[in-house]
DNA sequence: TTTAATTCCTGATAATTGTCATTTTTAAAA
DNA sequence: TTTTAAAAATGACAATTATCAGGAATTAAA
């Protein structure tokens, strides 16, 4: 993990769609000193499960894995954060440890704000709690969702659902999977075995082509949903 | 469903526990015009999945079980909601519809403040919205514990877990369930038959004593965990 | 490059849970 | 109470997915 030249609120752009899309320069004048980027290497852990958050993280590029680790010693994937995302505030409003580590999957532009930043924010931007509000109210509708999916649907189907997911945000038919099977078995529920028993299903019904991490979907309507 | 003489907020026990505690008599004087207190008969519909919300539920007593309907037509209950706890406010503040329905299942007691209640209530006392934002995000994170236990758990740990958290409720060995052996099912994952399975086993290596509603524990460290 | 270590892949097998059909029991309605 | 409907219980069976083991391929390190 590097420090870097600081990121100028007013010149990013993945802010202009995150929460904090509707602030002013003037209402961002208050994070300056209250900031700090940071440039973080695959596989660096961005915060610790257990620990007590003492701010927020803006991710400005990259990719991190939000993961849970059971009292077992299972790891469990809760979600992927990226460009515009904002890590942490869900322990950082509730007053609880961190639930949840973030680790690098790809090399990372990360801001992190202290909460004396967000408090003075807050005060100068008071607006800012409806929509942080509003955020986290989706994000536990999302997470009922994806209760239910795992409830009702089969495996392959929500692998499918995952694929479609990147290929939407990649907007093409070639795409390189950022995750090991693993990861991904670990996001949707499944085992990494059982996920390449889809990938290689899929192959042989030449819906998809896939070898390691590059993804091309042939019949990306023939997948299930 | 019946409307009832107004419940006076200073004079409602369960508030003390629920996310309106700190609330003062004057403030909770702006509710007075806003509020309707009704009563629900078992079976009754409190509020539907897709309907827009117009204001919050608040729980005076009885039950009531939140359920989501699937494209494929399935119930889940996602949670039960009793004397003390709000209900709606999800949809509410995230601007969504209702993404699922409450049903009574005991007979309930409830108040409806409606929305222009809520934003008096929060203009005289803005705190009460920080007390929201914590709230919610404890429910994300109870949520993310609840898709953990159902990767990880099997249907007989999630049942015992469910039957434990009944227990402590009722401060007793000796319960009465309040819901179905179907709905059981859909609220810790499961088939109603992989359910009276778990319960008949327990019951033959007499851990349990259980017929229709009624239960008794036997040896509750033997359920497993 | 060679070695070592992951990651990926495949097969064989087991286990949990779901599905379907049927009976019994309980609760509700006539 | 009698009838009817709903809920609970049990058995037989199927299916999905996990587990374990071993080999191939890819990637990282020496």
């Amino acid at each position: 993990m590097e420090i870097k030249k600081s990121i100028d609120c007013n010149q990013c752009h993945p802010r202009q769609h995150s929460i904090f899309c509707d602030l002013t320069a003037g209402e961002l004048q208050h994070l300056k000193d209250y900031k700090l980027t940071k440039s973080y290497q695959k596989h660096e852990i961005v915060f610790h499960q257990g620990d007590e958050p003492h701010g927020l993280f803006c991710v400005f590029s990259g990719l991190i894995k939000v993961y849970r680790t059971s009292e077992g010693g299972k790891e469990h994937i809760v979600r992927l954060a990226q460009s515009g995302d904002v890590l942490g505030y869900r322990s950082f409003f509730s007053g609880e440890a961190y639930s949840a580590s973030g680790q690098v999957v790809q090399e990372s532009t990360i801001c992190f704000i202290e909460r004396k930043g967000i408090e003075k924010l807050i005060h100068t931007a008071p607006e800012l709690i409806y929509a942080l509000l509003s955020k986290v109210c989706e994000e536990l509708r999302e997470a009922e969702d994806k209760f239910q999916d795992l409830m009702e649907k089969t495996v392959d189907e929500r692998l499918s659902h995952f694929i479609a997911l990147f290929a939407k945000n990649a907007g093409e038919k070639k795409l390189t999977l950022p995750l090991s099977r693993e990861e991904i078995a670990s996001l949707i529920g499944a085992r990494p075995e059982t996920v390449i028993r889809v990938f290689s299903h899929w192959k042989e019904k030449e819906w998809i082509d896939i070898k390691a991490k590059s993804l091309t979907l042939l019949k990306p309507q023939l997948l299930p949903h």
